[in-house]
DNA sequence: GTCTATAGGTGGATAGAC
DNA sequence: GTCTATCCACCTATAGAC
């Protein structure tokens, strides 16, 4: 795979645009021009602006969960892994880009319904990953929490997505970071 | 002001058209249909469109400190302030709407200049008040935390920013509550 | 698979009458 | 202040040649 086929290389471009400009931010003569290619070429890899979106977020799913199962396999312990999640956060901001999903729930409002679905499974699949780690964490007692995992869960995923995004404008990672360490921290991570 | 002026009322359409479709999500002719008014009508009131948001920011602002300042005055304690602080976030939420400069920030890489200006002031402006509540909440002992004042502050509005964004995509205010109470609890408020 | 050409729509914005 | 009329750039999308 030394050279990507025409399809992986839309997606790798509409991505980063998605990720720093919005799915209403960019245009298909957006991805033509960097490709050098012509717009009516894009439509032959993806019909409608709306399955452009869809395989994006399934991709970017996809390589998300793979990401997780690499800290499933490589993480030392529960601490470990949580703080190897907030990493892939913080490399993504380090690369100027919002979550992909992140982006796409300001966005909501105007997104076609598949693409809210998508969206939103996402967000499932890290509740679920997330749940695994803070259960295990528990009961090894390296980490340590009040309340219901699911809960615990979906604040991670709000603090970090947040962090993300108001850090990314004011162009400070550190300023991500602080948020970051500070709500592993509370957790005992 | 039984009946606000026609800038006023546009403010008010627009502002809620950002803050559930965003600033690249809304047209014009948008506002001009809701309000019965063509659109040239609404050049003459903001020239460009970068006027309006600019506009739209700057209100929003005057509006939130107001209810700073009245939260300053009618809070028990820091406790009760910080409290009534998130329940700011949730009246909006309930709303449907996002934050409109949590909105903005997802957008920044697509605003213009001034825009991104108005919008980080608006996120200093909170910065600077929650220290305040929370230096006194801590010289008073009725709130807990370690680290700086600023770095908590900036944590509890990434967070709120976040789980309002996620809740919202869920259509689900219970979630935005439930992370906003346990953000409270770690402070002990 | 990629091109040219183009359709049909919407975007922000302006001129000038009333 | 609001209107009609219009401009032009850009958008998504399609037809059909190569």
């Amino acid at each position: 795979m030394a050279r990507p086929d025409t399809s992986q290389r839309i997606l790798d471009i509409a991505e980063r645009l998605v990720q720093t400009r919005g799915y209403n931010g960019f245009s298909y003569a957006d991805i033509a021009e960097a490709m050098r290619i012509t717009k009516a070429s894009l439509h032959y890899h993806f019909p409608a602006k709306a399955d452009l979106g869809a395989r994006l977020i399934e991709r970017y799913e996809r390589n998300f969960l793979a990401a997780l199962e690499r800290i499933d396999a490589e993480g030392k312990d529960a601490r470990d892994k949580l703080r190897r999640y907030a990493a892939l956060y913080e490399e993504v901001l380090r690369d100027n880009r919002m979550c992909l999903c992140g982006m796409l729930a300001a966005e909501f409002g105007t997104l076609p319904k598949p693409m809210r679905e998508d969206m939103r499974h996402f967000f499932d699949e890290n509740e679920r990953w997330l749940i695994g780690i803070l259960r295990e964490g528990r009961r090894e007692k390296v980490l340590k929490f009040s309340g219901a995992p699911a809960e615990v869960a979906q604040s991670l995923i709000g603090t970090l997505e947040g962090a993300m995004m108001i850090a990314r404008s004011y162009g400070d990672v550190a300023r991500f970071k602080a948020v970051s360490d500070r709500a592993l921290g509370d957790l005992g991570a």
